[in-house]
DNA sequence: AAATATCTACGATGTTTTTCGTAAATGCAA
DNA sequence: TTGCATTTACGAAAAACATCGTAGATATTT
């Protein structure tokens, strides 16, 4: 099965990726830094979130206790996956130029690029 | 104003990218290669990707014929920028690692990417 | 010209996603 | 204990997106 999270529910994961574990007002705090959102909308997507495995809930208490279950490193290689295939024609290399491109990377990131690659042998 | 292609828009403009361009028929076509999807639903999609601007008409002939507007280098760029905040923390280099990492990329493109880095200055 | 095929326009319906109001349960404070 | 605040549960409404049927226009074939 596909359990794909959807734009808002990404937004939450995020939030449970950053504190580890959250509430909903944990989870609803934050989010409202940045946009407009009712309590209950928030809680609402958390709930449906669990229904389809997407988090984790403790429900001993009242107050229940959320944990993301979709890892970070899951939702990059989705997200990778994805854009490979419907931007990138498949081509890593392609993806990666443009990302070093336009998003200046620092020195530090390109020489962890550099010595990263070099682990893939001879270089020319 | 933001205009962001949604998922079936995508498809179709994979389809124009690759054509150049092509009428409702070619993008229908095409498509039906991997889905099921009816000739008028890829036509309204079009109509509406047109009144979106993702797209140009030529409405001279009977036969409309569509370009896209919304260019492949555009869509890769916002493609990075929204995995780049969502999933890798703005983190170009975990992007660019992860995915060399996970998407074997060939000793072609991996020699691409390190010529493409050399011009970053001196290794060490 | 008549019949047939293809195309666009339009509106309606279905689906998925997002939003929120209300009620019931739970805990806290007076 | 009574009242107040916070929480979850539930369902419904709204919004965004996708799908398709039908009608009318335009071209093609016979």
């Amino acid at each position: 099965m596909e359990i794909k999270p959807t734009e808002s529910e990404l937004e939450i994961l995020q939030v449970l990726w950053k504190m580890g574990q959250a509430t909903v007002r944990d989870v609803h705090e934050e989010l409202a830094k940045s946009k407009a959102a009712g309590y209950t909308t928030t809680l609402k997507l958390m709930q449906i979130m669990d229904e389809k495995g997407l988090v984790d809930r403790d429900t001993t208490a009242k107050t229940h206790v959320y944990k993301a279950r979709y890892s970070q490193e899951k939702a990059q290689s989705s997200a990778l996956d994805k854009i490979l295939s419907t931007v990138f024609e498949g081509s890593t290399s392609d993806l990666v130029i443009q990302a070093l491109g336009h998003h200046h990377a620092s020195k530090e990131e390109i020489d962890a690029i550099k010595k990263y690659l070099d682990q893939f042998g001879d270089r020319g």
